[in-house]
RNA sequence: GGGCGCGUAGCUCAGGGGUAGAGCAACUGCCUUUUAAGCAGUGGGUCGGAGGUUCGAGCCCUCCCGCGCUCACCA
């Protein structure tokens, strides 16, 4: 017999089955309770109908102990000889662990006190012709599973199959998701979807993937941000806007930065960024309250409380505590320069005030940010998109929200000039000659729509991903998505 | 791209110049209330790859590949 290695063993297990008249690869199983229904509304003697993945069998002759699985939960079924009849248990002694089955029968409770199933009819319902990366465990206690990250990563089905932590992390990612929307949608927020792919890529700073339209042979570009799709929106006379869904960056990949990431984008005509900043405090405070059943998170170490109000500081004041410097925009760019140098920034590129202040506030200010913070009142250079300041026009109306060092948005309000947004476009334009390749790029169609009148509005981007990280502990943003960017395996 | 670390059986991991190991998984036998089932036995490895040093290399050296962390990049 070939028995040389796993696979083959399976291979002729699954022809031993087809041999003796058994079917596998089922078409469905109708009438299945859940698992946690049995053990829930648990009664000595009641039929049950069951399916899930074997995890792990303990055979005794004539006999045999399992143990499956299925989306709820995990309950012992046994299986008798003389209960399923000799044929059927024939079938029963070419099982796997990993094989998909469909049981029906009685449940009972074993003289060592555990709820089980035993089994009268049975039927495997898929051969798993590989061996599942599954642990031992016996109650909370995990004795191994597949740790191997890489494995975990690009075979997400076996991490999911291994490691109940991975199972808890995205279901929480789900339940915080559909608490967003029932926040947002209780609000009266509706939910939209704007493209895709854009023809100018705009609504953040950051470099583009490119693809190209065959039939109408023009480039076009897989979205950054949607944010000048949506105001487009408040110009047609939709009010509270809302759009979660899928950007895309050709970036860096780092334990923060995967290149497609889900961001939550909102408007609110008739607010501005105060009103936007106590819907954050509301929204991430609530959710933690509903996802979480508690206000408060525990990050890195760090107990962090989500109640509100949060911190709010000006982002100058918070350069000027972090570093003794001013970086005030009206003392000029060479100013900024010098403190630069003061403070041995490394800085690649063209040393642009923006990407100065830029690199001050990351590296200096906001891994400090632990509590949840709002930095406040950005200088205009770095924000082309945000309505200036009444009193200063060289700071915009912009904040963003940190939590536990980690940036988790940004918002403003909404510029609605169409004239100063045309300037702004035209400043990013000079940065971009400067050999700034993330600056925004001017959007013709985008100012017309403007120059139709849009409602003064508060807006608002979320980084989901992070958002779950923080939920949820991970310090890494591919442990919170699903399938994260890796490069193609090789053959 | 730089720095640090890792890569050994299907899975989790030991072994750090002298005959490749353990637990689980698998296979054979026994076992009809076990549960990290048990007992007896068996198979399974190009030690990531290629060179080199050595009488002898998972082990030391060089390069390469893959992965992680980190710095840079990047809201």
């Amino acid at each position: 017999m070939e028995t040389d290695n796993l696979y083959q063993q399976r291979i002729e297990k699954l022809k031993r089955l087809q041999e003796s008249g058994a079917r596998v690869y089922e078409r469905s199983f109708p009438g299945r309770s859940l698992v946690r229904d049995a053990i829930d509304q648990f009664a000595e003697g009641r039929e049950m109908c069951l399916a899930g993945r074997l995890i792990s069998l303990r055979g005794h002759g004539k006999s045999v102990f399992a143990d499956m699985r299925d989306v709820s939960g995990k309950i012992q079924i046994y299986l008798r000889a003389d209960t399923i009849g000799k044929d059927v248990f024939e079938h029963v002694k070419q099982i796997d662990i990993g094989d998909i089955v469909g049981v029906r029968g009685t449940l009972f409770t074993t003289r060592m006190g555990e709820k089980t199933l035993e089994v009268k009819e049975f039927t495997i319902l898929v051969k798993a012709l590989r061996e599942p990366p599954l642990g031992k465990s016996k109650e909370d206690q995990h004795w191994y599973s597949l740790a191997d990250v890489e494995t975990r990563y690009r075979q997400r089905y076996l991490d999911l199959m291994s490691n109940e932590e991975s199972r808890r992390v995205f279901l929480l990612r789900s339940r915080i998701i559909r608490c967003i929307r029932a926040f947002l949608d209780a609000r009266g927020f509706i939910e939209v979807e704007t493209p895709m792919m854009h023809p100018i890529p705009g609504g953040a700073t950051a470099r583009p993937f490119v693809t190209h339209h065959r039939a109408l042979d023009t480039d076009l570009y897989l979205r950054i941000a949607p944010e000048l799709y949506l105001k487009r929106l408040l110009v047609g006379g939709m009010e509270k806007i809302y759009e979660l869904n899928r950007n895309f960056r050709n970036e860096g990949i780092s334990t923060r930065h995967n290149p497609e990431f889900t961001m939550l984008e909102l408007y609110e005509a008739f607010a501005d960024y105060r009103g936007i900043m106590q819907l954050v405090e509301e929204m991430i405070s609530t959710l933690a309250r509903e996802v979480l059943g508690a206000e408060s998170i525990v990050f890195k170490g760090h107990t962090i409380s989500l109640a509100p109000p949060w911190e709010r500081i000006p982002l100058l004041d918070a350069v000027r505590k972090q570093t003794g410097e001013d970086l005030s925009p009206e003392r000029g760019e060479k100013s900024a320069v010098a403190i630069a140098e003061r403070l041995k920034l490394q800085i690649e590129g063209p040393k642009t005030y923006p990407k100065i202040v830029d690199e001050v506030v990351k590296s200096l200010v906001v891994p400090r940010l632990v509590q949840p913070t709002f930095l406040i009142d950005y200088p205009v250079a770095l924000s082309p998109l945000a309505k200036k300041k009444p009193d200063n026009p060289l700071l915009t109306e912009r904040f963003q929200p940190f939590i536990g060092g980690l940036e988790v948005g940004n918002a403003f309000s909404e510029l609605c000039d169409p004239l100063d947004q045309r300037e702004r476009f035209e400043a990013q334009h000079v940065d971009r000659e400067r050999g700034d390749e993330e600056a925004q790029r001017m959007d013709e169609d985008f100012i017309r729509a403007l120059e139709y009148g849009m409602p003064p509005a508060g807006g608002l981007g979320i980084g989901i991903d992070r958002l779950v990280m923080l939920f949820s502990g991970k310090e890494s943003i591919r442990d919170v998505i699903l399938f994260p960017q890796l490069k193609p395996e090789e053959k």
